[in-house]
DNA sequence: TTTTTAGTTGTTATAATATAACACTATGTA
DNA sequence: TACATAGTGTTATATTATAACAACTAAAAA
């Protein structure tokens, strides 16, 4: 297997999800997809666990770890789940992954008081989106 | 009670889970609070999720979110739990929390594409810490 | 002082999230 | 073919977190 490859084959249980989560407006969480695939023969939660580790795994998705959700990933810049941004309305739940190159490139290059510098991170904004700021 | 005020009288429970969390080295867990504590007479996981919300809500410990686990505030300028940032050792799991002027500065003023700025955020870097990268 | 109020407590039960272990199957490659 | 690697299906269980309700407490208002 060419870990290189950009173009992953999805198995047959990690592409039903994927499609799941690729077409869903907002993050989806693992129970809710286990229902909502459960007629395509995908039975059990660890079925469903597996194949959202895989897609975690290479970029397909991401987790949205303050509400152990999962969203597809629209960022053709982050084919490895190594450096995510997402800002999240505290009303209405909407979350958007934020692709701003000065961010990416802030975070990237950022040192701590030791020098170190990390490989990966997740930043997450919390406030009100757009359409809540507005009501 | 004034919530300006910065010194919060923590409660029987509260102080009993804080001071456990503030003596820990790293970040511990929900489950394993309660075990600690209840020779203490902290018999249920409630008493301890309750005690975490408050000292989360009041700034005295942050959740770190990749994690499941919870760790004292040590940085006098987040009172409250608005704009946190560590590092993470993927290999010893020791956190950080990070305290830069520059980060904040950053974070606090970054706008996404549509102009909005945001209220909170938490970031989590993820690498080897010092020690770990020696070996 | 009495009353009110908001917040905390103790408790039982249960929901929601996630992994262990094992036998088996598919697929790519030597 | 034979081997290695990864994925599957399954049952059981571990881990993380909340619902609901009655009782108690401390601080502020009347």
């Amino acid at each position: 297997m060419n870990k290189m490859r950009k173009e992953h084959n999805l198995t047959k249980n990690q592409k039903i999800i994927f499609d799941l989560i690729d077409k869903s407006s907002q993050p989806l969480k693992a129970y809710s997809i286990l229902y909502n695939v459960q007629k395509k023969g995908i039975k059990a939660p660890l079925q469903v666990y597996r194949a959202l580790d895989k897609l975690v795994e290479i970029g397909k998705i991401h987790k949205i770890e303050s509400r152990n959700a999962f969203i597809a990933c629209h960022n053709s810049s982050c084919q490895v789940a190594k450096a995510t941004a997402f800002s999240i309305c505290e009303i209405c739940e909407k979350v958007t992954e934020i692709s701003s190159a000065g961010l990416s490139k802030y975070l990237a290059n950022f040192k701590d008081k030791d020098g170190m510098k990390y490989s990966k991170y997740n930043l997450e904004f919390f406030g009100l989106c757009k359409k809540c700021t507005l009501k």
